[in-house]
DNA sequence: ACCTGAACACCGTTCAAGT
DNA sequence: ACCTGAACACCGTTCAAGT
């Protein structure tokens, strides 16, 4: 019996859905019944190809970094400043779209409402991530790489954190200049082997 | 003719069953009817305080955020290495609790659902919050106190968000090694009129 | 086999009725 | 006046019935 769809297409267009609603109209947008509205399917069937919401919201997520590492990749040999600044764009971006929700720990949990495939492509993309910024560190000789490593993804997370979303209360200063004085201080301090 | 109780320690009483469940049971554990029930009163009468379940965790926020700057006092003298990992840690174990939903920013949006009131305590506990940041920075005499304020407050909140909640599936260091480590990288970079 | 969508569970919120 | 709690609205999820 032929098929109408076959299932890793009518996956794909739910991820379609999904990734369309929460751009357009956001994460409280992302509800069972329009993602399934938006693939013309009935809610139900969702179910078939995700566990939980957590696990479409995971597997976008997880779609969303890779996207982010491709957009990095041409960035590779660009000069340390250059690359922070591209690379904390990015990041605040997808922290844009997917929110403070966003924690590949709580996904993994035991008691995550994740199911085990997409935890794999979330683990798989996020080390993809992690294997950026760890080579940007050891290309450049730091002293300290574990510290400095944790030093950067926490200073890349809390830019990105402060400037998505709503617009900060008290006055803060522009992404621009922000994250390029970042760069400047990263490179001075955390990379003290680099010559400008 | 007399009150059973008044209305401010009903509110005291509601807020302080809400702090007990979000301590002891995590942010899923703060439901109205959950609420309610500690308090000893019936579901509806929450609203007669709160005008919605985001206005009772605005107000815990105002709160814990006071009681933040007020742990935060007794160093006010202190060296700023020092300073800033009392404040590093302060702020970690308010995300542990308050979460990542936490966000001043958009209890204040217009479309809000946090009532005037509790708007009004929030932005007076925040305020607090930024002021200490700011004489930290004012005081050490850095060269560009709005762009460090930014990139101190980046830090600080990306600091709390790696080491608040599940653990990290990416082996990170020990929060002490690396809270160090950031404060060390602070004070050289930032606070470069700064003599240890 | 796979899909549908009515029904269930859960939780924020309202409001008619009680004191 | 103030409080109660049943009822409503909403949304994630299930599952008996349909094809």
């Amino acid at each position: 019996m032929a098929r109408q769809v076959d299932k890793s297409a009518r996956r794909a267009e739910i991820l379609r859905a999904g990734d369309r609603l929460l751009r357009e109209r956001g994460l409280q947008a992302l509800q069972i019944r329009e993602v399934a509205r938006e693939a013309g399917i009935a809610a139900g069937t969702v179910y078939t190809y995700f566990a939980t919401k957590e696990s479409l919201f995971a597997a976008l997520y997880a779609e969303q970094i890779l996207r982010t590492v491709e957009e990095f990749k041409p960035y590779l040999d660009a000069p340390p400043r250059e690359q922070f600044i591209r690379f904390a764009t990015s990041y605040r971006d997808m922290y844009g779209v997917f929110g403070r929700e966003v924690d590949v720990a709580s996904f993994v949990t035991p008691d995550s409402l994740v199911d085990g495939r997409t935890i794999e492509e979330l683990l798989s993309a996020t080390s993809q991530l992690v294997e950026l910024m760890t080579e940007f560190i050891t290309k450049h000789d730091v002293p300290q790489p574990e510290l400095t490593l944790t030093i950067l993804w926490s200073l890349l997370s809390g830019l990105a954190l402060h400037y998505s979303g709503p617009r900060q209360v008290f006055g803060t200063s522009d992404w621009d200049d922000a994250v390029g004085f970042a760069a400047d201080k990263l490179v001075d301090i955390l990379l003290p082997n680099h010559t400008r």
